[in-house]
DNA sequence: AATGCACTGGAACGGCGTTCCAGCGCCTCC
DNA sequence: GGAGGCGCTGGAACGCCGTTCCAGTGCATT
């Protein structure tokens, strides 16, 4: 035990499922969604592929662990004086800052079945449409629509990240989207058109709580 | 000209975008998401795999053309005297059921950026809340509120799907996750708890119209 | 008959997730 | 203190994938 402590490492660390799962979210930001590969985690690890499978199921179970984790950490607060319909503003917004800081959480999420990270937000969501006074009833649907529309969010989160490179800047991109729906066929897509502009100027987190908004208001009219 | 009418093809149909549009449909609906595969394709078209790429670019343009042909046929009718609260309904219901008919589209429409099939729904549901009156600054945000909504349900059922062998009927399915849900930890996720039951019980497609018109009163409210 | 060309399909490439297994160091037991 | 077991390692190998390459095929034109 003695010599455990004093030098317990065949290697400086050794393997583990958090080190795995850290570095695996290191290797989603910094490479993107498809830069999560056994060979170049084990690379990065300084190991080979073979094992990492003695710490991890296969990928699915990377991914999930590693999307669970950063849902986690964005799920921290709940100052337990905040008014209903904020409390479930700021958790909304911080799942939406956690999607946007590593859209492949999106992608995750909105692929996953009921798992453990999406569970807790909808656990999260569910508390707070509980104290709204929504009747029990209707608990499932109010909680179930905003889940879905947080997960569509992400989604199309993940997929614009997806598609432009980095290095091309956000602006440059809504502006090229902006363009070609501008171009479209006024026949066909006289609405994408009109809203061309609103695309282009628009700020998604803004945007976004405005949905969230939205969803609020129904679900309070049906309560009283 | 008249021979080409009389014997056009080397084989008894010649290869064509269409064609390998639809075989990949099949395969997709048949096989599932991970069925579809170059040379699953090419054996069911006896050809090889190469042939196919004088056709079609790479995967994700047959995956796009194939979301797009099934989404084109699910967005028919607008019966032209339909109040518009149920012209949304009814188109959301249209793409619902061909979610539900074929789970993959949920999954290739929640993954792709402003593509063409994403673009023909949001089309839809914009022009429809223009007719709802909504004042122009609004409709963005209403229009994109019901797109990711839709989208996030899309998501979710493609994952289920994915989820549970077609061998298991959808009442099992549904016994199983209400079942785990109910023996969650109460202290840390009480409200799951408490709609594991509902979750049960539910109906997919009476939940999903649920949460639009939630979304619809939302909209509509803030109108006047 | 010869040439050109749209189109075919099988072989091959590189990369993936995953499996296999010989080997390493530590701990335990005789 | 030597032997053996075991937790853990990491490199090689397997099968499948998307994709590319290219020699070949048959039709239309010359």
């Amino acid at each position: 035990m003695a010599s455990r402590a004093r030098r317990p490492e065949r290697r400086e660390e050794p393997l583990s499922r958090e080190r795995i799962v850290e570095a695996a979210i290191e290797l989603l930001d910094t490479a993107g969604e498809g830069g999560l590969t056994f060979r170049a985690l084990a690379d990065r690890l300084a190991t080979g592929p073979g094992a990492i499978y003695w710490h991890i199921a296969g990928k699915d179970e990377l991914l999930t662990a590693a999307t669970d984790a950063v849902v986690a950490r964005a799920l921290a607060p709940d100052p337990a004086g905040t008014p209903p319909q904020e409390a479930i503003r700021a958790l909304a917004l911080g799942v939406f800052d956690a999607m946007d800081a590593h859209p492949w959480i999106g992608t995750q999420l909105a692929r996953a079945p009921a798992q453990s990270p999406l569970l807790r937000v909808f656990e999260g969501i569910g508390c707070q449409v509980q104290a709204l006074g929504v009747p029990h009833a209707a608990q499932f649907t109010a909680a179930s629509a905003l889940l879905n529309y947080i997960l569509g969010v992400g989604g199309q989160n993940a997929a614009n990240a997806r598609g432009h490179r980095p290095d091309t800047s956000r602006a440059e991109f809504l502006d090229t989207v902006s363009a070609s729906w501008a171009n479209l066929d006024p026949d066909e897509f006289a609405f994408t058109r009109s809203v061309a502009g609103q695309l282009r100027d628009h700020d998604d987190r803004a945007e976004f709580v405005a949905g969230i908004d939205l969803i609020l208001t129904g679900i309070t009219a049906h309560t009283g």
